[in-house]
DNA sequence: AATCATCCCAACCGCAGTGAA
DNA sequence: GTTCACTGCGGTTGGGATGAT
């Protein structure tokens, strides 16, 4: 046996309430309260409503200080830390905030609060998982060498002020402040992470001889904010005049890092979210990665660098 | 100005709990 | 113990308001 209904559907008005209605429906409660049976309300009264929705309206909308709209910062913080610890019941949400009904709590957190929350959130992962990503896994880039020219500087060893590819390793100018060398990194597409081990001469040594394994240290330099980092270039195109390479960079760096990359895009100061999804410009020549494919493995020139008080080093 | 998309909120729907018969 | 009317609750919908194109 199904439940029986709780009013003739085909007799009940539905829809918006108007004044009228609302009015007849204050009035005789104010007076004679609601008997306990909302289903015998309407017909008492003379509406054509379903005794539900006379209860609905009356909590939702005609009872006495019921507020609307308008969430303060305190209630958005009580509903948030509440939902969070019971979730969707918003009676009880709702008990916690007087002149609310859990109807509107629920619908300005389905409308609004739950954006705003998941957004805040949504950044905070992006956040952490760029951290992560930056850490696990390196960023390619390619270099130009008009680029680093122009902006390294570039001295070799033996003193020739000009790069010469066949010749390294070859440094920049020992002047060259570690904005400068940040803006370029930055130019590059470089990111960061951190590395543990102090740099000592033996690893640059290692570098050059085992090319493909060069994590080397800025430590003790002029870098300021990047000491305590490494950074590993690529290999070198020796056809297109490009370097293709990795530069890494990393947390908790990063962060201080990518305010200062508003000067170089243009970005808001309190734009967390276009951080996240910022494109490094691509440095890569469809020639370089065409050549990269058909060059022997010992044709290419492995690229680190690293910093020993101010100097920098292309090996 | 017209059209379309999105937002917002009042209201509805159906299920579960409760208590009286 | 069972049935059923009623209430309360949470999910969903409909449509007006507003903004974007």
């Amino acid at each position: 046996m199904g439940r029986a209904p709780c009013c003739d559907k085909a007799n009940v008005k539905k829809g918006p309430w108007s004044p009228e209605e609302d009015a007849k429906l204050k009035a005789y409660i104010e007076q004679f309260g609601t008997g306990g049976n909302w289903i015998a309300l309407p017909q008492k009264i003379g509406l054509k409503r379903c005794g539900k929705s006379c209860r609905l309206r009356w909590l939702n909308y005609l009872r006495p200080n019921i507020k609307h709209g308008g969430f303060s910062e305190e209630e958005d913080n009580i509903i948030c830390s509440l939902y969070i610890s019971i979730g969707s019941r918003w009676s009880i949400i709702a008990a916690q905030l007087p002149g609310r009904t859990d109807n509107d709590i629920k619908n300005y957190w389905n409308t609004r609060l739950k954006k705003k929350l998941l957004g805040k959130q949504q950044r905070e992962q992006a956040a952490l998982a760029r951290r992560i990503h930056t850490l696990n896994q390196p960023h390619t880039t390619t270099l130009k060498r008009d680029d680093i020219e122009k902006n390294f500087n570039v001295i070799h060893p033996d003193g020739a002020s000009s790069m010469n590819f066949n010749q390294t390793p070859y440094f920049p100018n020992p002047n060259t402040s570690g904005q400068e060398f940040r803006d370029l990194i930055m130019k590059m597409g470089g990111r960061f992470c951190c590395s543990d081990p102090p740099f000592q001469l033996t690893q640059m040594e290692n570098s050059i001889s085992q090319p493909h394994q060069n994590p080397l240290l800025f430590e003790n330099s002029n870098l300021g904010e990047f000491s305590a980092e490494y950074m590993q270039f690529g290999v070198e195109d020796p056809t297109a005049g490009m370097f293709h390479g990795v530069v890494e960079f990393g947390d908790p760096l990063q962060n201080r890092f990518e305010n200062g990359m508003e000067g170089l895009y243009g970005m808001g100061s309190s734009s967390a979210e276009s951080s996240s999804s910022l494109v490094y410009p691509p440095l890569v020549s469809s020639e370089f990665e065409a050549s990269q494919q058909s060059l022997p493995h010992n044709h290419d020139t492995h690229v680190a660098a690293f910093g020993e008080s101010t100097h920098y080093c292309l090996l």
